[in-house]
DNA sequence: CCCTCTATTGTCCCTATGGACAATTGCAAA
DNA sequence: TTTGCAATTGTCCATAGGGACAATAGAGGG
């Protein structure tokens, strides 16, 4: 696919332009809107603020988008990421960075700069596991394991595998948790643990 | 840094072998205890329950670990970073992220198989703006009618019921709908939404 | 020792779901 | 006026999901 870099930074152009071995510069926000089905790696600082819109108009044209910044934070990261953005890290990350970014943009996947996973990870809260847990207190243990695996969409063959059963035992504690807790289906389950 | 292999499954041996110029392969847990400072790639099936003990025993003596999963899930990926395991990914994911995660522990950094990442991003809890509104954006009005009773668990015959038209235009809607918002089915729509 | 609970796995059956391949109508933008 | 998207509905097909009816084995309490 090709690669689109649109940045107010000569520095920085020729930085990302010296990671690949073809790649298209962009000058004007006009030409930036008019790129379709490619890879786009944007400065932040070069969106003067019109992050949210732009990304999702280059989205809506097929590409996927990389914004890369000089003064990356994790608050930019879920801001931008959750703006639709594809990707989001250190402007000046190393080469191997930006090209694993753009493996992963090739398989559909979302890439975040692996400074920011750690920090992703324990933002996570931890305390409505203990909703949880007061929820499917009724449950016996084994349900409790299939359960957590359910609430996430984890399909009877998906849960199969990670405990080493057959998917007709998964099925038979699924009844069993579903009749116990009251609900009717794995959606209304999921509903009720969130 | 050294690279070291540990899993009860010869194929993944052979497919992570050829990932790397070098590598060492341990068959035996007592073994695997008595390595330092190296980069050590474990099956989570061969760690047989006690991934927490072995994790962090692995950490102790200087190690970074990565766990990789025939199945991987993300509420394994949140757990096993959270023990303390460095990555934590796809079992048979492409030689390029496993080097890319490499990359990363060479860096000090915590690597997390992209798939993961888009969904860890949507466990954070949002500051205010980013509601269920922004990510239903992209769909048409009619799909927003759509999705917002499908996210609560309605059936394609109760939504077709409450709009007046026939589940099978309920249907199209909602496949456009999973398309759009790139998941795979009324579960995670719920889940995203939630 | 008997009974109960838990975990395990099977088969049969019907519905719900999602994908593939299409067609029609109407409105709005180019 | 033509092009294109949005909304609507159809059929065919394969898989997943959940209910019904059962059986077996082990652990633990009475």
């Amino acid at each position: 696919m090709q690669i689109v870099l649109y940045s107010d930074d000569i520095n920085l152009l020729s930085y990302w332009e010296s990671a690949f071995k073809s790649t298209t510069i962009i000058d004007e926000m006009r030409d930036l809107l008019a790129i379709r089905n490619s890879i786009i790696i944007i400065n932040y600082s070069a969106l003067n603020g019109q992050a949210k819109e732009i990304i999702l108009e280059l989205k809506r044209s097929g590409n996927s988008v990389l914004v890369l910044h000089r003064v990356p934070n994790i608050s930019f990261a879920k801001q931008l990421l959750l703006f639709g953005a594809n990707g989001y890290g250190n402007a000046l990350m190393k080469a191997h960075f930006l090209l694993s970014a753009i493996d992963a943009f090739e398989e559909g996947l979302i890439w975040l700069h692996p400074e920011f996973t750690s920090q992703l990870i324990y933002q996570i809260p931890q305390n409505k596991e203990s909703d949880i847990s007061d929820k499917i207190a009724p449950l016996s243990e084994r349900e409790k394991e299939v359960v957590l695996l359910l609430k996430d969409g984890a399909t009877y063959k998906v849960v199969a595998e990670m405990l080493e059963i057959t998917p007709r035992t998964v099925k038979a504690h699924a009844n069993s948790i579903y009749t116990k807790l009251q609900v009717k289906d794995r959606l209304a389950l999921a509903l009720l643990l969130k």
